[in-house]
DNA sequence: GCCGTTTTCGGCCCGACTGTTTTCAGTCG
C-alpha cells in the first residue's frame, strides 16, 4: 500500500462518516490525517515499524491502529463495513454545488434517494421541495447542478485557470474606484490544478456595490451564483484556442486598509489559515479576513501580519501546512528557486523525432529566451510512433550539433537522448552508443499497465544503469486525463538517491510530473531535480516556468535545481558523471 | 477523531451568503 492508497482510504472514511451524520470534528480528523499521510516525507511503513506514527501531529491512537492495519494487510474491515452501509451513489450527489453531507443524508433518509437519477426524478416530481429544510429554490439549484455537473465545478489545469484569472483581474483593475486587486487562492499558490478563481479588490466602501454590479456583468460571466455587498460568485468562461475553460470565480471587496489581511486570508490554504488563526488566539488576538483583532491596526503588507504572529513571511507556494509554519517560526524557510535562476533545459525534441522545430530553430528560440544551454533529447529507436532515432541518425545529429555549436555564441547545445526504458528495465540503445551522449534522460513510454511491482522494478533497474543521468516524467500522468502508471515512487526515489541520479520535473502544464509532494521527498533524499519543458516546439521551450512553480511548491532552492548552474558547471558535472560510470 | 503551560474533558478557525426560516443550518472557502 502506498501513502496515496492509505490517504485515499482515510479520506473516504471521513466522507462516509459525514454521510452517516457523524460528528463533524471526527470527520475532519480523518480528512486531516489523509492529508498528513499523503504529504509525509518519510516512508509510512518505516514510521509504523519504528512505532513513531503516533507522534505525527493529528494521528492518535485510533488512527495509528487503522493505518497500521491498512498498511500491513492492505485492507481495513472498518472501511469495508462503512462502505457496505452507504450507497455509492451518495458520493455523486455530494458533488453538486451547494449540496453537502447533511442534505445528502436528509434526502436519503426521507426519500430513499441514492443516485443522481433518483434525485432528478424526485426534484421534478416536487418531492424534494416539500422536505423540511428544503424548498423550491433548493430543488431548482439541484436540477441545475445535475445539468451542469459535466462543465462546472471541475478542476482545470493551472495554466488555463491562470489565463482566465488574469483576464478577469485585468478587467476588474479598470473598474472605477478600484485601488488594489490581486489573484489569490490556489492560483496564487501555483497549484497544478485549480477549482476556482479568488480575487480580492480594495476600494472606498461607497464604490463596493458598483464594483459588484460591474463584476457580475463581465462578458466572461456564464451564470451569477451569488451577489452580496462584499462577495459575489460567478461562473466564468474563456475560449483558449480549441478548448474552453469554465470556472467559478469569487470576488471580495474590502477597504484598502483591510487589503493585506484579506489577500492573506483568500490565498489560503484553508489549513494554513487555521494554523495562523490558532497562532493568533495563542497570542490573545483573533484573525479573520479583515483584521487581526487585538493586534496591530493596519499592515503595510503580508509580511507585517506574519511578523505580528512571530513568523517570517511565507511564500504562497508553501502555504499548505506541511511544515512551513514551524520553519517560519525558526526563520528556516528555504530561499526558493526563481524563474530567472533557470539557465538551460535538457529535455527537448526536434523534427528528428516528434518535434515541430528543427535543431537550428530550437537553438534560436533558446537564445531568444536568454538560456545559456539547450539539451536536445529526441526519442530513441523503439519509439517508432514518435520517429525514434536509429544509431545512424543519432550520429548524424551529433555531427549537426557539433557544427552548430561552433557557430553559436552564448549558447551551448548538449547532446542528449530521451531513451526508452524497455519492459525489462534495460535501455533502448546499446552501452557504446549511450556513452557518446553528454547525458541521458530515461523515460517510460510503453506498457503503462504493468503491475506496480513490475513497473517499479523496471524503473529502478533503469536508474541503476551508469549511462542514465535523469529520469523523465516519472509517473507518466496527464493531469485530469490519465492516472500515472502504477509505481512505488518512494522506492523509485530511493533508487535514484542510491545511484546518484537526477529526477526531472516535467514542466508541461498537463504533466507537472514529478508531483510537488514527491519533489519535497526527493529534496529530503538529496536528489538533484531538473526542470525540463519537454519541448516539442519553439513555443514549448517557454513552458519551463510551470516547472519552477512545482519546484517552489516542493521547497527547492536554486542550489537544488541542476539547471540553475552555468553551462560551464553543467559541462563539468556531466563529464564527471560519465567518468565515474 | 485529536489534543493539552486554562491537560484526560471539552474544546476543535472564521465569516459570507443562501434559502429556509423567524433566528438559523448548511455550504463554501
Amino acid at each position: 500500500m502506498t501513502k496515496d492508497d492509505i490517504a485515499n482510504a482515510l479520506d473516504e472514511i471521513g466522507t462516509l462518516l459525514a454521510l452517516k451524520g457523524e460528528n463533524d470534528f471526527k470527520c475532519r480528523a480523518y480528512h486531516a490525517a489523509s492529508r498528513t499521510i499523503s504529504q509525509l516525507e518519510e516512508d509510512v511503513n518505516k514510521l509504523i515499524a519504528a512505532k513513531r506514527l503516533g507522534s505525527v501531529r493529528g494521528i492518535g491512537e485510533a488512527l495509528v491502529e487503522k493505518i497500521t492495519t491498512l498498511a500491513t494487510t492492505g485492507k481495513l474491515p472498518y472501511l469495508e463495513e462503512l462502505r457496505a452501509s452507504i450507497p455509492p451513489g451518495l458520493f455523486d450527489i455530494l458533488r453538486l454545488p451547494g449540496v453537502g453531507p447533511k442534505k445528502v443524508k436528509a434526502l436519503h433518509d426521507a426519500l430513499g434517494i441514492d443516485s443522481l437519477a433518483k434525485l432528478k426524478t424526485a426534484c421534478e416530481a416536487g418531492e424534494v421541495a416539500k422536505l423540511k429544510g428544503f424548498g423550491e429554490k433548493t430543488a431548482e439549484k439541484m436540477l441545475a447542478g445535475i445539468n451542469f455537473l459535466d462543465t462546472v465545478g471541475n478542476r482545470v489545469r493551472f495554466d488555463k485557470g491562470f489565463a482566465l484569472g488574469e483576464q478577469l483581474l485585468d478587467r476588474i483593475r479598470t473598474f472605477p474606484g478600484v485601488i488594489r486587486a490581486e489573484l489569490c487562492g490556489s492560483l496564487r499558490r501555483r497549484r497544478d490544478t485549480v477549482k476556482d478563481i479568488d480575487i480580492v479588490v480594495s476600494t472606498e466602501p461607497a464604490n463596493a456595490a458598483a464594483i459588484m454590479e460591474a463584476f457580475v456583468k463581465l462578458p466572461e460571466v456564464m451564470q451569477v451564483i451569488g451577489q452580496g455587498p462584499t462577495k459575489s460568485s460567478i461562473v466564468a468562461e474563456l475560449s483558449l484556442g480549441q478548448s474552453k475553460v469554465v470556472l467559478n470565480a469569487d470576488l471580495r471587496v474590502v477597504t484598502d486598509e483591510q487589503f493585506p489581511v484579506a489577500v492573506l486570508h483568500f490565498t489560503g490554504s484553508k489549513e494554513h489559515n487555521i494554523r495562523l488563526r490558532q497562532r493568533a488566539i495563542e497570542r490573545g488576538y483573533s484573525l479573520n479576513e479583515y483584521a487581526l483583532t487585538g493586534g496591530p491596526k493596519s499592515f503595510a503588507d503580508e509580511a507585517a501580519i506574519y511578523k505580528a504572529l512571530d513568523l517570517v513571511w511565507v511564500p504562497p507556494e508553501l502555504r499548505e501546512d506541511t511544515g512551513e509554519i514551524e520553519a517560519a517560526e525558526k526563520n528556516e524557510l528555504p530561499e526558493l528557486v526563481e524563474v530567472k535562476d533557470i539557465r538551460g533545459v535538457f529535455h527537448n525534441h526536434t523534427t528528428e523525432s516528434d518535434g515541430t522545430a528543427t535543431l537550428e530553430e530550437m537553438a534560436a528560440a533558446a537564445q531568444e529566451l536568454g538560456l545559456e544551454y539547450l539539451g536536445i533529447a529526441d526519442h530513441s529507436l523503439s519509439l517508432t510512433i514518435a520517429n525514434g532515432l536509429s544509431p545512424t541518425r543519432v550520429k548524424r545529429q551529433w555531427a549537426a550539433i557539433d557544427t552548430l555549436n561552433k557557430k553559436l555564441k552564448g549558447l551551448t547545445i548538449f547532446k542528449g537522448s530521451e531513451v526508452d526504458i524497455l519492459e525489462d528495465g534495460s535501455l533502448d540503445f546499446n552501452d557504446e552508443l549511450l556513452a557518446g551522449f553528454d547525458y541521458v534522460v530515461a523515460s517510460v513510454h510503453t506498457l503503462f499497465a504493468l503491475s506496480e511491482e513490475a513497473q517499479t522494478a523496471r524503473v529502478c533497474k533503469a536508474l541503476s544503469h551508469p549511462a542514465v543521468t535523469m529520469l523523465g516524467h516519472a509517473t507518466g500522468r496527464l493531469l485530469l486525463r490519465r492516472e500515472g502508471y502504477k509505481l512505488d515512487l518512494d522506492k523509485v526515489l530511493e533508487a535514484a538517491a542510491a545511484h546518484g541520479k537526477m529526477i526531472e520535473i516535467n514542466a508541461q502544464p498537463d504533466r507537472l510530473d514529478l508531483d510537488w509532494k514527491y519533489v519535497k521527498r526527493a529534496k529530503a533524499l538529496g536528489i538533484p531535480l531538473v526542470i525540463n519543458p519537454d519541448a516539442h516546439s519553439t513555443d514549448g521551450l517557454a513552458l519551463y516556468p510551470y516547472g519552477v512553480n512545482v519546484a517552489r511548491r516542493g521547497w527547492l532552492t536554486k542550489a537544488e535545481v541542476f539547471n540553475t548552474r552555468s553551462a560551464a558547471e553543467v559541462t563539468k558535472e556531466l563529464v564527471r558523471r560519465k567518468s565515474v560510470s
